[in-house]
DNA sequence: AATAATAGTTAATAATGTAAACTATTAACT
DNA sequence: AGTTAATAGTTTACATTATTAACTATTATT
């Protein structure tokens, strides 16, 4: 049972604290069951590679992956570190770096997308089709309406391991 | 519209992805449009030692807002610096701290709370009542589902495979 | 009285975010 | 052509945050 007051608590509490407090969990979660596999974040850029009809750029996947291209290179640079990916210099401009998996990576992905899928799974459990689907749909609205907001810079934590 | 493509790589993205997406958006307005007030984050925090029926004490604060007690500390030298809250001995547990908001901070309580009202309206502007109602359902129902997993604690001990 | 447990703080280390300055290369323009 | 602007990516400097362990002070347990 909610009551009143805690509703009014509630309704003046943040939207975005449960947000984080789900990145937090999920995150922690995630790259606990993948680290075996020699990775223990950054997944999803993983998958935006191998999922590129072509060989991307770092920009390009800076845009797919709404990063700043900073956080994009310190990214490349662990998966670089982790032997997950190369960089090749794209001869038709030189100033591009077109970025692959490489097989070791390739090797991983399906089992990194099944812990993701997994993870999914376990995040949405109870939710019917029908839930998940607003559900997402939603999400995807909140995403729409809080874009190109003025915005301070904030930090968000996951969780970390160091090789 | 959305091909068969994207929706097999939406799927494989991790789902915590998009809710970092929506923290950091969030927070980055709100502290923006908070700022004036002289202060620019741990605004929930302010909430709920607002409705916190009797002085708290961090460790109670630690646990309705989920945050371990070293991040207790740092926020609330945070506050405190800024003039938001006072920490006093409680006199019958010497070693519990009972913090208050200053009036300087009960006097912006206000301002606060209608700003945090106004960015989740913000948020979740186009949903109808009922799809703010299921949102707020599946969102508990996933914090629920992410709680008391295993989750990766980072240094030292999990050092087992190198890649 | 000795020991354990609790509340809170501090310190050490690692990770992250951001902006600015930087190199290298290509595009644009007179 | 030659200068200038723009783009891709990197590095650096600095501030913030997370996590663990070690610490102090106090209270509870035995």
């Amino acid at each position: 049972m909610i009551s009143d007051k805690e509703k009014k608590i509630a309704e003046s509490m943040p939207l975005g604290k449960k947000m984080a407090r789900i990145t937090k969990s999920y995150f922690g979660a995630l790259s606990k069951r993948v680290e075996p596999l020699g990775i223990d974040r950054h997944f999803g850029t993983l998958v935006i590679i191998e999922d590129a009809d072509k060989k991307c750029t770092q920009q390009q996947l800076s845009n797919l992956l709404n990063f700043d291209k900073v956080k994009m290179v310190r990214i490349l640079d662990y998966l670089f570190e982790k032997g997950m990916v190369t960089r090749e210099v794209n001869p038709k401009d030189r100033r591009e770096h077109l970025i692959q998996l490489t097989a070791k990576a390739k090797k991983i992905m399906p089992e990194i997308r099944s812990e993701i899928i997994w993870m999914n799974k376990l995040a949405l459990n109870g939710l019917n089709k029908t839930e998940q689907e607003l559900f997402g749909g939603c999400v995807d609205k909140i995403i729409k309406n809080l874009e190109n907001l003025p915005v301070n810079k904030v930090y968000i934590k996951i969780k970390k391991n160091k090789a």
